[in-house]
DNA sequence: CCCGATTCCTGTAGGC
DNA sequence: TGCCTACAGGAATCGG
């Protein structure tokens, strides 16, 4: 599940290849992702040359001479890429052919990611405009946490999970924080200390530092542009680790949902 | 306005 | 072995 940290290797990996290269041609074999590609998509790429790759929240963009390519993997999204004559397989559903003879594949089982072409500013931008702040720039502090959450009675898991707060948490890394901080994921916004909110936004940040480093968590639709999985994976404290002992107490972890997701955590370390 | 529930989708796992 | 169902989750949308 491509979080912050996936979506960051994913830049990574693909700075070299795509930058300064032109677009040939654009070949869609399913349109039909979270929203249909417009059919101008094609035709908007056509021989623009790759400036530069940024990564906002979860979403890359591939600036282009003209406009820019935006990108979500969704849940299942990954890119590659690979020599343009590589046989396809199901799930790859749009390749962006360069000039020198490589592509760039798009690769979605749930096809619950986006492709588009957009001229409009990020403050403009539909998808764009209503993003919370980045969680590694100093602007992200205890100061602002805890003044978005000091009014809300809400599970402290769903508002680090809120992308109108702070963009590019999914699942795995508000475990892997709120573990951090041993915070308890139930626990109220608005019963939390600035002093422990200081903790959480440290653990927030250390986590997807770390993450990035290690190129990412790989479960099963994640890989690294090479094809490589991402290491973090090893270096999970609590997700997916329901029944496990816990790494600092040795008790077994437990799992509760929240707002439908699973969440495990430390009932002993984590109040 | 706020926020939880529902929805999209398909591969996988577990039950029988 | 094979069919069926439940489940995973990012984020837009719905509705209380």
């Amino acid at each position: 599940m491509p979080e912050l940290p996936e979506v960051e290797t994913t830049r990574r990996g693909l700075l070299n290849k795509l930058v300064k290269q032109t677009i040939d041609r654009v070949d869609i074999t399913n349109r039909r992702l979270r929203k249909p590609i417009d059919r101008h998509f094609e035709r908007r790429c056509q021989n623009q040359t790759i400036i530069n790759i940024e990564r906002e929240a979860k979403y890359l963009k591939l600036l282009l001479d003209k406009g820019y390519i935006l990108i979500h993997l969704g849940m299942s999204g990954h890119l590659r890429v690979i020599p343009k004559e590589t046989e396809r397989r199901s799930h790859d559903h749009v390749e962006i052919h360069l000039k020198n003879g490589l592509c760039l594949r798009y690769h979605d089982p749930r096809r619950f990611g986006v492709i588009e072409w957009s001229d409009l500013p990020s403050t403009k931008h539909p998808l764009l405009k209503h993003l919370g702040l980045e969680p590694l720039s100093d602007i992200f502090s205890a100061d602002y946490l805890y003044n978005k959450a000091k009014k809300s009675t809400r599970a402290i898991k769903n508002v680090i999970m809120d992308a109108k707060i702070v963009v590019g948490v999914g699942n795995i890394y508000a475990q892997e924080a709120l573990f951090l901080a041993a915070i308890h994921p139930k626990r109220k916004a608005n019963q939390i200390s600035i002093k422990r909110y200081q903790d959480l936004v440290n653990a927030i940040k250390t986590v997807l530092q770390q993450a990035i480093k290690q190129g990412g968590t790989s479960l099963k639709d994640f890989y690294q542009t090479d094809g490589k999985p991402g290491y973090f994976t090893q270096a999970l404290n609590v997700y997916g680790r329901t029944g496990e002992p816990c790494k600092k107490c040795q008790k077994p972890l437990i799992n509760q949902p929240i707002a439908n997701r699973q969440t495990v955590y430390c009932q002993h370390c984590q109040r």
